[in-house]
DNA sequence: CGCACATTCAACCACATGGTTGAATTACAC
DNA sequence: GTGTAATTCAACCATGTGGTTGAATGTGCG
């Protein structure tokens, strides 16, 4: 459970980390988009840009479908979900309960309770790819 | 508009796109820790790790209260909430609505391919840090 | 004072990343 | 078939990343 998806995690968020990338995928949020279109708004070579389109497709974010020679792609928002899902789990450390919460776990810190079902966050749900 | 946190969340990302990282953002919901209890469960040295929390905070998402000689790191969860609603634009994308777009995306392309093809879409909106 | 502890710094290394250019591949169009 | 368009491949380069080790810094303690 811990480590589950974790090498899915490390590619979806490594492919986020560029802003070229982040812009093709809003370009993509449009519509199927072939290589060159997708290239094309951004100063580098073609080369580069499929690159990057190939960083997206290794990270399962595009998925590309070949016609004759030109290459559509398209967005799968499935590996954003699961990221966003991984987010939430932060959710209530910046919503308002954070006070609270942050009391909670210093008493429980100061306590040990022997019961683990509180202290220990259950590798149940999420956050907890790693 | 465009690219207006554009860094900000390139080293979110970045430093989400790690695993060690990420297990210790984790480790830091539970409280407060020093380096070195940060450090521990991960087999490598602690300067490797002390470089870990370094890119943790570079991004804004840990907080470091320097005591004596020992760091208290604590979680700032704000990059996150960031990040996370930077994701939730692309919700529509993988929530219910999802095949409706599609067969609404594919239409507009077959109906008019060229047409939409080469006029780019404004850059008007959302998701649009970059 | 003098030593041990917590952490960083600096130098180094292997490998990944993001970019380039030029050639190769494949498909369409005449 | 020849030529051209869309894309990738391969080699290369500079820089970044993640790790190591050993020395340096600074604090707490007897």
């Amino acid at each position: 459970m811990v480590e589950l998806h974790t090498h899915e995690i490390d590619t979806v968020f490594h492919a986020l980390s560029d802003a070229t990338r982040r812009h093709m995928l809003q370009e993509l949020t449009q519509g199927e988009r072939t290589v060159g279109q997708l290239a094309e708004p951004h100063a580098m070579s073609l080369a580069a840009a499929s690159k990057h389109i190939k960083v997206l497709e290794s990270a399962g974010l595009v998925r590309r479908e070949i016609q004759g020679r030109t290459h559509l792609c398209r967005l799968d928002p499935g590996p954003l979900a699961t990221v966003h899902e991984w987010l939430s789990f932060y959710e209530r450390f910046w919503s308002g309960r954070l006070d609270a919460l942050e009391r909670l776990l210093k008493e429980n810190d100061a306590r040990k309770t022997a019961t683990e079902r509180d202290t220990k966050l259950p590798p149940s749900k999420p956050g907890n790819d790693t």
